[in-house]
DNA sequence: GGTTTGACCCTAA
DNA sequence: ATTAGGGCCAAAC
C-alpha cells in the first residue's frame, strides 16, 4: 500500500520533460485534491532524497512560488527554459504558460 | 495522541 | 484589479 506522499512522488517523477503540472493537480492526482500544500511540503523532503523533478511542479497560475535558498527561482527558471519551456519573468517571479506546457496526466 | 507546519487554494472585502 | 483572511490535508515533532 502506497502512502500519499509515496504516490505524490511517483507522480512528479512521471512528469515529462517539457511539461509542468500544477501542486493542486499532482494532489488531485494523488487522491486528494484539497492537499496541494502537502505536495510542496513533500517535495521539500524528498527532492534532495529522490532527485526529483521539483522545477516541473509549480503553484496554479503557472509561478515560481519557491522559497528554498537550495533551490532558488532563477536555478528553476533556468532548468525548465533548458526544456524549452517559455518562462516569462515578471516582477522577479517567473511565470509559465499553463495553457500550452500544463501536463495533462492519463 | 495532540500540536505545529507549510514550495497551496478559494472566497470575500 | 489587489489585499486579507480562513480552510484544507497529510506529515513531522
Amino acid at each position: 500500500m502506497e502512502s500519499f506522499h509515496e504516490r505524490v512522488i511517483d507522480c512528479i517523477r512521471q512528469i515529462p520533460a517539457g511539461r509542468v503540472a500544477t501542486y493542486g493537480q499532482i494532489a488531485g492526482m494523488a487522491g486528494s485534491p484539497r492537499a496541494a500544500i502537502i505536495v510542496g511540503q513533500l517535495l521539500r523532503q524528498h527532492t534532495q532524497t529522490h532527485n526529483l523533478p521539483w522545477q516541473r511542479v509549480i503553484n496554479r497560475e503557472g509561478r515560481i512560488s519557491i522559497v528554498n535558498i537550495e533551490f532558488p527561482a532563477e536555478l528553476q527558471a533556468e532548468l525548465l527554459r533548458n526544456e524549452g519551456i517559455t518562462v516569462t519573468e515578471q516582477n522577479g517571479s517567473f511565470l509559465v504558460d499553463l495553457a500550452r506546457f500544463q501536463w495533462k496526466s492519463a
